[in-house]
DNA sequence: TGTTGCCTTAAAGTCTACTCCAAGGTTTAT
DNA sequence: ATAAACCTTGGAGTAGACTTTAAGGCAACA
């Protein structure tokens, strides 16, 4: 699978996945004889995993740390899990943050310009 | 109440106070006599919403139009409501992707090590 | 076999959103 | 009344994450 199609697939710009795989954000990716990316299942994986975490707010930092780990292979199991680990409390902080002000948006709209003098939600409720 | 208050208590930087007062994102902050900022109720209001916008993925740009809008005042009231809709709307969709990416990464976790050969969550299960 | 379209790298450029700095005015405590 | 600790502005600088450009190689089709 050439590098336009995985952009197609996963909807991720050409240019960011080489920038991706440049960085360390991704392992190095299966390469043709005329030196051509050739995405396999697991590249595709390590793209997809990359997208996701990226979209949930995990920084390229935290990437690149955890690729960095994978590869030394030994034993960093224990570490690349206490990793994950940290990363799901940041994220479910970053979940329960957009929720609340999710909450709070769709009431303010729900009377917005009906009985309302303040312009802004969040507002201390009296 | 003076900009270092507002800091702390919304924990903001002053320096981003003052940046989003400049740019528009919250409208002209009361003053004393002084030129130093004296926020009042309603300017905390405004920080506040802006903070939890920003959070929640909302841009600067955007957060500038609603003011804008808000500015104009004659009546932008729809104007204003349909923004804050489609806002809520982008909001929807990034709550439901960093939950997705929660639940997966929460399961990946669960037995990481154990039984894995996948060091990507996210893989199409098969 | 040419040409159209894709691919490669390295390096420089861009965008967003701050963040810091310099020069100077104000307030508060001693 | 003077130093310490605030505050002001305008403008320059930075961080993070791409994104574009330049120069050139490979591939598929007419």
């Amino acid at each position: 699978m050439n590098i336009k199609e995985v952009s197609t697939k996963l909807d991720i710009p050409a240019d960011t996945l080489r920038y991706w795989e440049r960085v360390g954000v991704i392992p190095p990716v299966t390469r043709a004889t005329s030196g051509y990316r050739d995405y396999q299942p697991e590249d595709l994986n390590a793209c997809n995993f990359a997208k996701c975490m990226r979209e949930a707010g995990v920084s390229i930092e935290t990437l690149i740390e955890y690729i960095d780990l994978l590869q030394q292979g030994d034993d960093t199991t224990e570490t690349r899990k206490a990793l994950l680990q940290e990363q799901l409390k940041t994220i479910a902080a970053k979940r329960d943050a957009v929720q609340a002000t999710y909450d709070k948006l769709q009431q303010k709209i729900a009377h917005y310009g009906t009985h309302t003098v303040t312009p802004f939600a969040y507002k201390e409720e009296k």
